[in-house]
DNA sequence: ATGTTGACCTGTAAGC
DNA sequence: TGCTTACAGGTCAACA
């Protein structure tokens, strides 16, 4: 499920039930999840959290004593509920506030992670991370100079973590679509003109995504306010086989790096 | 250094 | 109906 959209639009969800509130208890039913889940997450029972964040995917719960960090992996919800409600299948952990308000985390593929990061302390995983792409770190020539020299398809370069965060697989289809660039193109050689459309290309497709999550989601603490799959419409992700919505060509699907990818032969050069 | 592949794990849909 | 296969929104580690 979840792309940068979905995570920043979860943290929003959150952030009501969360902000500034007193963790009871931290409770762990599934340790083995993308890595073990540490020990030390219990130390936040009994701490306020200071601050709600995201960074790249990675939700972050701030404390006195450390940071619990989440991600969500492939499949991974959170959702919040009343403190006693009853635990459903894939549920590995459980954070409960002094206001009864109960944040569970359902992940059916386990590829999520929650992670404790001490004060101070910064994970290899988040310090190695590339710029957000909504901030102004985030610019054509950042890209423009990273690629050079690098062989690899375009589409493979803005997925990279290292290269700019939060761009998955969804975005990364739609963003090359609005940019009229083929993913298979070699990142090395593509002009700085070019990056330039992209970048706001992944700006655009990424907080178009955010606000009409951001718009469905009513309250996070009910079924209906789950923001789960947006309904923002795709041009071409999982439209293979369909007529281009530019030139009413057929939308062509390949693999690269083992993920499907769709485009049109001939908007996309 | 760079690019590619395998690995982690479950659920679902399609094909036989 | 059942069994087998492919694929799914991520990303790190291990290779060539």
């Amino acid at each position: 499920m979840p792309e940068l959209p979905e995570v920043e639009v979860s943290r929003l969800g959150i952030l009501p039930y969360f902000d500034q509130q007193r963790i009871r208890a931290v409770h762990v039913y599934h340790r083995q999840l993308r890595w073990p889940v540490p020990e030390t997450v219990s130390l936040l029972e009994g701490q306020q959290i200071t601050q709600v964040r995201r960074r790249a995917k990675y939700l972050l719960l701030d404390s006195d004593v450390g940071t619990l960090i989440l991600h969500l992996g492939m499949s991974g919800k959170l959702r919040v509920l009343p403190e006693g409600s009853p635990l459903v299948k894939h549920d590995h952990l459980e954070i409960i506030t002094t206001q009864g308000h109960s944040l569970r985390l359902n992940d059916p593929r386990r590829f999520g992670a929650v992670l404790w990061q001490a004060p101070g302390e910064e994970l290899k995983l988040l310090a190695q991370l590339g710029p957000e792409p909504l901030t102004e770190a985030f610019t054509d020539d950042h890209l423009f100079h990273l690629s050079r020299g690098k062989g690899a398809p375009v589409k493979t370069f803005i997925m990279d973590n290292h290269v700019v965060v939060g761009v998955g697989n969804i975005y990364a289809n739609e963003a090359l679509f609005m940019a009229g660039i083929d993913p298979r193109r070699a990142a090395g050689r593509i002009s700085r003109q070019r990056y330039r459309v992209l970048t706001q290309a992944i700006r655009t497709v990424l907080a178009r995504a955010i606000e009409q999550g951001g718009t469905t989601l009513k309250d996070f603490s009910r079924a209906d306010g789950q923001p789960g799959y947006f309904r923002i419409e795709l041009n071409v992700y999982g439209q293979g086989g369909k007529a281009c919505p530019q030139c009413s060509r057929e939308l062509k699907e390949i693999r690269l790096g083992q993920r499907s990818t769709v485009f049109c032969a001939s908007c996309q050069r």
